[in-house]
DNA sequence: AAGCAACCCAACCGCCGTTTC
DNA sequence: TGAAACGGCGGTTGGGTTGCT
């Protein structure tokens, strides 16, 4: 059964030949497509005007890019894709030179198995079922546990392939809002200036960095007198869109936030350091100050044992142990790190945190401002 | 070398919203 | 106002390619 524009007339189907790209490009750069349905007819092709409109868009177009996608450009697509799902043309809209359908294609063959490896539903991009209760199976729940005791709550993030597949990336790079914290704190050393409250740390020029970084949506931190506000700017009204207060470091409460902030049970929360949470919940990156405490520590000697760079802890995975548990907030100087569980698996956790709770929080799943919005604004 | 399976990707299908008559 | 035509989109399919046994 032919589609509908076309089931009244004889048309061809299936791969386009030479002579007809040669036909359809012809006659559309001297016509143009005003009217695809007239097109087949008028170039002298024996196919149906969608047909025609297709091998256009997806092949013919000049402006298309070819060639395997780049690192930033899958980087892209899981960003868009997090917020706006499987609407492939919006995706590549913000991919110049690339069609829906190649989108699509990549996604399909690619990025989608690369995310169920990882133990990540592509469609919510959240942990999925299977991976959450092998967590919690694990004891990766509940009050502070020795990871060393439990290596299997990091294993299950481990990417089993890294880079195969040709796709650019491996999975879990770091996106948007978060990246750009990354950026910033990296080129900006102690730009969450929790000392000085309401404030990045502008230091010098780069302090503009991070200043425009907050204007345009992303998280940011400032010391809320013996607590920590974490905020976040709403693009469209140009104002505070959302804070959530990490109370006073006494909190005994169960509030997502609080979990999602790394201070569960009550634990002493360390204003000097604050996680931002990737919308998979498996991705953190993190300001940690110097001699923070046991974990940290361990985590910190452990990188290094593994001699890997920031840029390459940050891209792994793995949901962080907690930044909790002591440590001063003392020094100046904050230094970055991603505390996955890649890394750290065997070495890092001190205490637990609830993969659930953190996934009902929507706050930092692409809250910070108006993603949706945004991009379809962009478009 | 042949057979098979997995993978990739171009193209099709069917639905939906908009425009035209 | 409603039906038909059209354009656009996401899901799906099937043929070609590649890799493995």
């Amino acid at each position: 059964m032919g589609h509908h524009c076309c089931s009244k007339q004889k048309v061809k189907r299936g791969l386009w030949s030479p002579e007809e790209d040669e036909k359809l490009l012809r006659y559309i750069t001297a016509h143009g497509h005003s009217c695809w349905s007239a097109v087949p007819k008028n170039a002298g092709l024996q196919r149906c005007g969608k047909s025609c409109r297709l091998r256009w868009i997806n092949y013919l177009r000049p402006d298309l890019k070819r060639g395997t996608f780049s690192e930033q450009e899958e980087r892209t697509i899981l960003d868009v894709h997090r917020i706006l799902g499987n609407r492939w043309a919006q995706i590549a809209k913000h991919l110049p030179g690339r069609t829906d359908n190649e989108v699509k294609n990549f996604w399909n063959s690619c990025i989608k198995k690369k995310l169920i490896a990882q133990g990540l539903d592509p469609k919510t991009h959240n942990l999925l079922p299977a991976s959450k209760n092998l967590l919690h199976a694990h004891g990766a729940t509940g009050s502070s546990s020795n990871p060393s005791n439990n290596p299997a709550a990091g294993a299950q993030f481990h990417s089993p392939n890294g880079n195969r597949n040709g796709c650019a990336t491996p999975l879990f790079t770091i996106s948007s809002p978060t990246k750009a914290i990354y950026d910033a704190a990296t080129v900006a050393p102690g730009l969450y200036d929790v000392h000085n409250p309401g404030m990045l740390m502008g230091q010098h020029e780069r302090g503009h960095q991070a200043a425009l970084a907050m204007q345009q949506g992303y998280p940011y931190v400032h010391n809320n007198g013996g607590g920590l506000l974490l905020s976040f700017r709403d693009q469209t009204a140009a104002g505070v869109h959302a804070s959530m207060d990490f109370m006073n470091g006494s909190s005994n409460s169960s509030s997502s936030m609080e979990y999602a902030a790394g201070m569960p049970n009550g634990n002493v929360f360390n204003p000097g350091v604050a996680a931002f949470m990737d919308e998979t919940a498996a991705m953190w990156a993190t300001v940690v100050e110097p001699g923070m405490g046991p974990g940290i520590e361990m985590a910190h000697e452990h990188r290094q044992q593994h001699g890997l760079g920031l840029e390459e802890v940050v891209r792994l995975g793995p949901p962080p142990p907690p930044l909790i548990n002591g440590g001063s907030s003392g020094g100046k100087g904050l230094d970055m790190m991603d505390v996955s569980s890649e890394v750290y698996g065997s070495a890092g956790t001190t205490a637990a945190f609830d993969l659930e709770l953190m996934e009902s929080c929507g706050l930092f799943c692409g809250a910070a401002g108006n993603g949706m919005e945004q991009l379809q604004w962009d478009c």
